[in-house]
DNA sequence: TTTTTTGATTATGTACTACAAATGAAATTT
DNA sequence: AAATTTCATTTGTAGTACATAATCAAAAAA
């Protein structure tokens, strides 16, 4: 192993700050007490005094569920649980830049591997309609300037996972593009499988699952063929 | 559209207190002179005199980066840029029980996905010695109580993901487990596909991807057959 | 001269007080 | 009884003070 595997195997055994702990505390409490969200928690003061800390170490806890949209707050009326938006949360993090080269590659594949297993959601919701609307993207696609054939991509692939019917996976895609786009950035020649945005379109309208399955893998074979 | 998609599209215009401002504020001060991981940043004092709030108001923004892994703070030498666990700030969110079902299902089916497209990676990577150790897994379940079924069910396809090769796959399989785990026991009849643990490991032995995806396929069925 | 020790310095961590702003509830007026 | 005003309460923000710990440099010892 690596050392930078170190780091995932050994978590630190004790949280530093005070606003840490409070932050564990109060997961806890909102766990063991089996708060639902709309539920009012207690105020600031008094779970600052439960605690033993100083409401200002409270705040910075509060203030990280706050913005996990754990909970809301509002003047008078106090504090209460909310349903935190779980792709929210994830998007705050997500930068290429900031991400090392290892979980860029690992996300890259999480990306092929959505989009190869995506067949199985597509046969059970496309419709007619899809299809149509999806065509017509591909056929704007034909003569389109190779400056603009990152857009056409995102467009096309952006609609299957729309087609998919699942709005959290959809979501998902858009947010995982950037890394996407920079992985492809990095490549040098453009890569192209053997089958077009059209085909798919086609084996979409006539075709089985299974071609479909064999169609999207021959389209992202070339990024299949750069992992080892 | 419901109502519930609304929430989605319009997002509030203004961030309610000034941490919110200051948690952005700050996000495209770092993005902007393009601060990379180890870089120093300036001390609290200082930025909390350049954005014009208080140093307690700083802070809570900042104990929102802390807790993403987005900064690193030692007592005397300032604040560090870190790089954050992309995986890590997700985990914090994904509670079954505050999650809402509609998202709960999405995410079920995104398992369900991710389980499909799989095998693209695993026939890159699979070695000799992962199908034995799988080949153990699934010898272990064959008299195994109802009980354990689940525990058997986790480490079989947990042994899948580890054999992706993607560390971020696995521990974003790991992450899910409990929703999936969730949905699962919410089904009234355990389910049971065609083609059991045993036969996959086969076909993995001496099968085409093909055959593994169909296996995997017939596996998943009962899963997908709910879906709509 | 090199090493160790000591101490000053400095940035973060925590506590406390004070007040502003908002808002729901109670009291008052019509 | 309805509308208005006042009051009380809780979060939001500011500012001060001090504790804590890490760093660096100076002083002392080898």
């Amino acid at each position: 192993m690596a050392t930078s595997d170190l780091s995932k195997d050994l978590a630190p055994i004790v949280s530093n700050t005070m606003a840490d702990m409070v932050e564990i505390r109060l997961r806890e409490y909102l766990k063991r007490k089996s708060f639902r969200p709309g539920d009012a928690l207690p105020k600031e003061l008094e779970l600052a005094e439960a605690l033993g800390v100083s409401r200002n170490v409270l705040r910075e806890a509060l203030s990280r569920l706050r913005m996990l949209g754990m909970i809301e707050t509002k003047k008078k009326r106090g504090m209460v649980l909310a349903r935190p938006d779980i792709l929210g949360t994830f998007e705050r993090v997500l930068d290429p830049l900031i991400i090392d080269t290892g979980t860029l590659q690992d996300i890259f594949e999480l990306r092929l591997v959505l989009e190869m297993g995506l067949a199985d959601l597509l046969y059970i919701r496309k419709t007619d309609k899809d299809i149509q609307e999806l065509e017509a993207i591909a056929k704007k696609e034909v003569n389109v300037d190779n400056t603009f054939r990152i857009k056409t991509e995102i467009a096309f692939h952006g609609k299957l996972y729309e087609m998919s019917g699942n709005d959290t996976l959809k979501r998902f895609q858009i947010m995982l593009l950037p890394i996407f786009d920079y992985m492809v950035a990095v490549e040098q020649q453009p890569t192209r499988g053997d089958v077009t945005h059209m085909d798919l379109v086609q084996i979409l309208k006539n075709g089985s699952k299974e071609d479909f399955k064999r169609g999207m893998e021959s389209h992202l074979k070339p990024h299949f063929d750069r992992l080892k």
